[in-house]
DNA sequence: TAAATTTATTGACATAGCGCAACGTTTCGT
DNA sequence: ACGAAACGTTGCGCTATGTCAATAAATTTA
């Protein structure tokens, strides 16, 4: 049940057994159902997520009801609607099961007890905010000048998982074209 | 020459004046002039910088030559090419001085000893990842679904200095849409 | 300060990709 | 397991926005 989580704490440098037991034994294990919504645009997020098993997305939806998908989580990682996490504001957004899922929630007073407690843990927290800050430039990037075609390309490519387990509406919706332009493109590989 | 980062360093929370003046030490003066070249990207970004004066902005270059602005900062913000930085890989960017700056610049290993060693600089550092993490999804979320129009919109609200002390052209790649559209919009009010 | 270079504006034209709609397919609820 | 609802695919016409080009304005260099 917490496999992967004890993982990731344990192979983390600096890391003692002790201090990873501690950490685990503040997550509680929650299920989600597939299409689950699990964070409301009005709520504020409370928990941090860890996957052990399916997959989350984060999204909007527009005053014309239209969806746009920031993020998808899969297994092995982190996930939460982090600005009003951080903020403790409504989340303006989505957090939602796309697949049947086993989750481990933190807190956040727990969370950030433990980010100051245990340093290598505050060090798993700034590889998240590095990792995603940087993932999020290179979309900025990538999605600036590039048109449809080229950003499916390099969606293949940096994010496979994406295209093979989420609906083809929310993976268009999270590269900002048609769902008919993407199975347009599809078709024609 | 330091009065912003001094400001900005003992407005920290938990900040110690000994604490502020031995990190300040580690910061260095550099001069830039307008259009100025800091870093091209098969370097390795060596310094986090702080503007006293000026502003600096973060582009790429496609294969053809087009630009894409990711990131403008104005005095008083820290600014690097994070993901050299923090991996010490090439920066695939440049960092560029789009007015006369007035810098301060600390190198890497300053820079990370410092966050090691001062709790509260730490959290200046986490504040800057959270708050760059946070800028960067808004504008994800902005610009998906988003027409041209409402780009600038947007960005008139949000960052006002971006298209008062930066060329419509800049401004445009940042947007992601051809300086005449912008143009073309602007006139419109 | 004048010439040279770069940038902004505006018009004419071309087109990628959207909305809409029709139809087939998969998924969901009971 | 069945019907209902949501999703995927594909065709068609339209519109926003890109490209190109010509001129005007601004900025840099000498």
């Amino acid at each position: 049940m917490y496999k992967l989580l004890k993982a990731k704490l344990e192979n983390s440098t600096n890391a003692t057994q002790i201090a990873a037991a501690e950490i685990i034994s503040l997550f509680k294990p929650i299920s989600a159902k597939r299409n689950e919504v699990l964070l409301s645009p009005e709520e504020t997020c409370k928990y941090y997520f860890f996957i052990e098993k399916g997959s989350l997305r984060l999204f909007t939806t527009n005053t014309e009801g239209k969806e746009s998908s920031r993020y998808f989580a899969f297994e092995g990682s982190f996930c939460t609607a982090l600005p009003s996490f951080i903020d403790q504001k409504p989340a303006m957004e989505y957090l939602q099961a796309i697949e049947t899922c086993k989750l481990l929630a933190i807190n956040r007073t727990d969370f950030f007890k433990m980010v100051e407690k245990h340093s290598f843990f505050a060090g798993i927290y700034q590889e998240i905010l590095e990792s995603g800050f940087i993932m999020a430039q290179k979309r900025i990037y990538s999605f600036q000048g590039f048109d449809a075609l080229e950003k499916v390309k390099w969606l293949i490519q940096y994010q496979p998982n994406v295209l093979l387990r989420v609906s083809n509406k929310m993976a268009a919706s999270y590269l900002g074209i048609s769902p008919s332009t993407l199975s347009r493109i599809k078709a024609k590989l």
